[in-house]
DNA sequence: CGCTTCCTGACT
DNA sequence: AGTCAGGAAGCG
């Protein structure tokens, strides 16, 4: 569940502990979440002494560069998390890999379903996720515009959503920020990529540009994912227009919020601000 | 292109 | 017991 603005909350809150430690220490309880190098002991001998340089983010994956050059990237998947924090006897439930820092503090990763995972990248690049090096540009970046969206809808005949899913063609947005920009831009969930207007586009562009930065703003949306040590839940949930409202009164219209299977996700939408795509919608057939 | 799989807990 | 949650790789 964690998104974008989930990730980008989690490198904010994080880098001000992080940055210009150095881990001391690394211990795998599940080594089911390492992905590269795969066995405990060569991803902790890895780690081990190796300083946090900066922390960055590139759709949803967290990289924090080291000093030899090499990169420490998680991916939160599903119920991933990240904590900051200095009590060494704090076990969360479903820990499953802590790493320990010079300053006497600790950055944890849990993750239940142990979907998530984490990558030990040397300076040859060796290790990165292959998903990274395939991403569309990142849903906030300056390089993410009207145009670019448009070449990716053009002659596509899978849904809007399963397009906006596809971290190829925007990177950082899951099945929440894509129902609350669908919505927002008034367009059907299952509308074609091909069947979109050059106005339609213009719309989603900015609405999935909107719903994100106020996805970032609002600290993210909580769902087993906290900002910092303290557990502090962001405030996004509270500010969702569809997702989770199926049957409840469209704050737009009044009218109530449906549920469907789109792309294999469940998708919540309003019948009545995003009406049903007609056949061939706006492209005429020779 | 959409569907299945992974993974585990909450819910019906 | 069966269904759902869904990010992303993989498959047909």
């Amino acid at each position: 569940m964690p998104e974008l603005p989930e990730v980008e909350t989690v490198r904010r809150t994080l880098a001000p502990h992080l940055v210009g430690r150095t881990v001391t220490a690394v211990e795998v309880y599940d080594a089911g979440i390492l992905r590269h190098p795969t066995s405990p002991a060569p991803f902790a001998g890895a780690l081990v002494g190796r300083r946090v340089r900066a922390l960055g983010r590139r759709g949803k994956y967290l990289r924090m560069a080291l000093s030899d050059g090499g990169e420490w990237i998680v991916h939160l998947r599903m119920s991933g998390r990240l904590l900051w924090h200095r009590e060494r006897e704090r076990r969360e439930r479903f820990l499953r890999l802590r790493a320990m820092l010079d300053d006497g503090s600790l950055l944890d990763y849990i993750d239940m379903r142990r979907l998530g995972g984490m990558y030990l990248v040397d300076a040859d690049g060796v290790g990165v996720p292959a998903g990274l090096g395939r991403l569309g540009p990142d849903a906030v970046d300056p390089a993410f515009t009207p145009a670019h969206l448009a070449g990716v809808v053009r002659g596509r005949r899978a849904t809007i959503k399963g397009i906006l899913l596809d971290q190829r063609a925007v990177a950082g947005l899951g099945n929440i920020y894509v129902d609350e920009a669908l919505h927002a831009a008034r367009l059907h969930p299952t509308r074609t990529g091909e069947s979109l207007r050059p106005a339609e586009v213009r719309r989603l562009h900015a609405a999935i540009v909107a719903v994100v930065r106020e996805g970032i703003r609002a600290q993210g949306v909580s769902f087993a994912l906290y900002r910092d040590g303290e557990g502090r839940p962001g405030e996004m949930g509270e500010r969702l227009r569809v997702y989770g409202r199926a049957g409840l009164a469209c704050y737009a219209c009044g009218g109530t919020i449906a549920r469907a299977r789109v792309a294999g996700r469940g998708t919540a939408y309003c019948p009545r601000c995003q009406p049903e795509p007609r056949r061939q919608t706006g492209r005429a057939r020779c």
